[in-house]
DNA sequence: AATAATTAACCGACCAGTCAGTTATTTATT
DNA sequence: AATAAATAACTGACTGGTCGGTTAATTATT
């Protein structure tokens, strides 16, 4: 056994940066291994607490995970919504800037894992599944329609089906970002995201121009 | 209670049907919660047997799952390759055949859940996934690839990085069919899969045409 | 009667959530 | 300043339920 030395004790009340601690672990393994896969002794352990504390900040694992999504990908959203409405851009331009913005974002944050995270687990959780939609996917979903309807009444695009169109420009990028996650570990050859991301603007819009 | 009539006896034996029974039971369960999520005795139940025969002709959960996809997937493949290699089509019109054909497939097979169950499992169980991208995913892209390369030589299309466009051409529809099996059953509004399809054939062959 | 297929009770490991108790920190008292 | 009392952050053992896998007993078949 170590006799802790008495200047430091075993543990601190740290009541005001616990939250935070706990949610990023949480994140972190709910992506690695999935949701229900997760148990909260790691979580615990990873943010340097017990199990016991997780539960003196959040009430169940749900609201855990729902915390833990809130703190990570509303910020970008608000302020994908804010460039767009701001911008004065060409909406070929906008669209171009916003989605390589993205996949910029999606390389170099520890949330690029959440598709494939909510995808896997959105059968056999309900809660959880109507809480991404809402605060999530319809809200991104708004912010492409918002652009294409745009470029249509400028005459940049031909008047295609917005709901159908927004999948075209997003699905490349999210099911990639799913399939990194999925096999990622399997493979060795590593991905250029960025140049596909080109590659897939370039096709795409040239589908799409008037 | 029932006082089982003395004529039926309780249960019969049936060495060459249960398999086939127990594994297209198993796959159902698998696609429809998930492969760690599906508990054996209710595989068991739906296959009408209890969980001990179940251990009689498959080893091992992670076995059942095997057999269930190697029954279901292999042959639509082997068509496809076939198709192909046989087809005097022009690439664009072939390009167009076979995906509608596959999403006719989809939406009628009860193995559309498959990419979804894929993603969602394969990051905790590393031999369904290799099993997978071997079985499936190299097949399916080399496919397309052979298309593709076809249509380039014969100046259909651009020379396009093949690579990408085979994630162009897929990538819509696999996201949409995950999609459906992980938020289908919280969404009310009904999703036309087959016109989405030809939209985006239209968008991607105006994007890759010379 | 012998055998093979199937059942059903069982085991052991696992895990979300609980709570009685421990200990760091703050506040009141001298 | 020293100390005692009160507070609340934190721990860790425990519970109830679940589930993959096992096996002794039962039942159908030959």
């Amino acid at each position: 056994m170590n006799a802790d030395s008495p200047t430091q004790p075993r543990w601190q009340r740290r009541k005001d940066a616990r939250p935070s601690e706990i949610t990023q672990a949480a994140l972190q393994l709910f992506i690695q291994r999935g949701f229900a896969a997760t148990k909260l002794d790691d979580v615990a352990k990873l943010a340097g607490v017990t199990k016991g504390t997780l539960y003196l900040y959040f009430p169940s694992k749900n609201d855990l995970f729902k915390a833990a999504i809130r703190e990570t990908v509303l910020p970008s959203i608000q302020m994908a919504e804010q460039v767009v409405a701001d911008s004065a851009l060409s909406a070929t331009e906008l669209l171009r800037c916003l989605v390589e913005e993205w996949v910029r974002l999606i390389e170099e944050s520890p949330a690029n894992g959440l598709s494939k995270l909510v995808v896997a687990e959105a059968g056999n959780f309900p809660e959880l599944a109507h809480f991404y939609l809402d605060e999530v996917v319809y809200r991104v979903r708004r912010v492409f329609g918002d652009i294409l309807q745009r470029g249509i009444e400028a005459s940049e695009f031909r008047p295609v089906n917005i709901e159908f169109t927004i999948k075209e420009i997003i699905s490349p990028i999210i099911l990639q970002t799913i399939w990194n996650h999925a096999f990622g570990p399997y493979r060795t050859e590593r991905f250029d995201m960025r140049e596909f991301t080109r590659f897939h603007l370039d096709i795409l819009i040239r589908g799409i121009q008037s």
